[in-house]
DNA sequence: AAAGATATACTTGTATACAAGCATACAATC
DNA sequence: GATTGTATGCTTGTATACAAGTATATCTTT
């Protein structure tokens, strides 16, 4: 478990929630492990309040399952939780992109630019770490040019299924298909080619789908079933 | 504010959540009405931490916006809140009845069957305020039948966005069309009639938009911008 | 030794106390 | 009259106390 320093102005309960996040996503937080709320709050040096909201928040993501006077657990791998998180990830994505492709402005693609500019910047320099939160922004961004922002963030916290499965992968080897997908999604967003573009999103989601199975077998205690 | 009593087994969180929900939707909760935590802790005989947990997870599905030591409100009707909402509802109601046209068997049609039988029958007797009930029901088992439950589960908050906005037009009038819509898709899935299927989701879900904009006028109060 | 009762140390769920900040009413001052 | 300071009562945020249930270890009993 790795806990940074609260922010200046955030309150405790966002504060948990984001250390748990953190730690959830990078398995620092091991499916399966106990979450005891006192303990918990003591580590981060506030009060089980705040802590507890937070982990009722994850709760209804089925990130953290709780079982009244027996304890908290960071929830096991699911594959069908997994799926469905895969499966909401396409279709809105799908969505959204053909959206963007329609609403798209100069603005919009100098955001994308810069993006994928950095992404191919920090893969050329074999940086591949600062990557993954470029790629989560290149799609937030995507999300606002098609104005469903609240549907990125609605969903946001539930695709930590999908990411937690991503950071489990030997991801790195494939880093530069993944910014290459995204160079190529922007042209096509660009070109206003929907037909491209889609077929693009469902190639880029399709690569995280291999890696499931190889892993499973590496660390069957993660998974439910 | 309707308080129905607390269900034998239901935790006081749940119970605060159940009662808050349906209040919000039916609009005896109207859009703008000041929460009180201390207030509705006592209305509902329980105490300020179970009614608070309630309160933030509504918050979380922008149901209820709290600003601290200010105060707490049912949110508004915000428009662009409404279209998100139903621009999920669209994707992943088109996207789950097309694999629900693949992966039907006969179970799944008898539990579909049942349930429009009902709609019809109740719409026969001028019984509509039990469709309400029946069309979520309808919905939610061609998830189901997806095998996409936890879709289900995860929008289904967030629906109440859409499903007050229908609560305020004048919607007896058409609930006949909503039934015959329910007919037609559960025949279209039986015969695995993807295309016609899709079609009717679209047109189901239209038939709410065009009363937005008639209460609009009405209700001026009600909505954000 | 095996089985069962029991004490104990946890857990989450709920209630309550306190802290900090905002808004309003009202009084004092210019 | 207008404005400013202040007291008051509200709000949510956080901390803590208590309730109730579970699991485990240990002791007692057979």
């Amino acid at each position: 478990m790795k806990i940074e320093t609260k922010f200046p102005r955030e309150n405790a309960r966002d504060y948990a929630l984001r250390i748990m996040k953190n730690n959830i996503l990078s398995l620092d937080l091991k499916p399966g492990t106990v979450i005891s709320e006192n303990e918990l709050a003591t580590e981060l040096g506030i009060s089980r309040t705040p802590v507890r909201e937070a982990i009722i928040e994850l709760s209804k993501a089925y990130l953290i399952e709780t079982y009244p006077q027996r304890g908290s657990f960071v929830s096991l791998i699911d594959p069908k939780m997994v799926e469905e998180a895969r499966f909401i990830r396409r279709i809105t994505d799908t969505a959204v992109i053909e959206l963007a492709c329609e609403q798209i402005d100069e603005k919009g693609i100098a955001v994308l630019e810069e993006n994928v500019v950095l992404q191919e910047f920090y893969l050329s320099k074999g940086m591949t770490d600062k990557i993954f939160d470029l790629d989560n922004q290149f799609h937030k961004s995507i999300y606002d040019i098609a104005e469903k922002d609240i549907v990125y963030e609605i969903h946001s916290t539930l695709m930590l299924h999908f990411d937690r499965v991503r950071n489990l992968s030997v991801s790195t080897v494939k880093d530069f298909k993944v910014v290459g997908d995204h160079r190529n999604m922007l042209e096509a967003i660009k070109a206003g080619d929907k037909k491209t573009a889609v077929e693009l999103v469902n190639k880029h989601l399709n690569r995280y789908q291999i890696d499931e199975k190889e892993i499973r077998s590496k660390r069957p205690e993660y998974f439910k079933a």
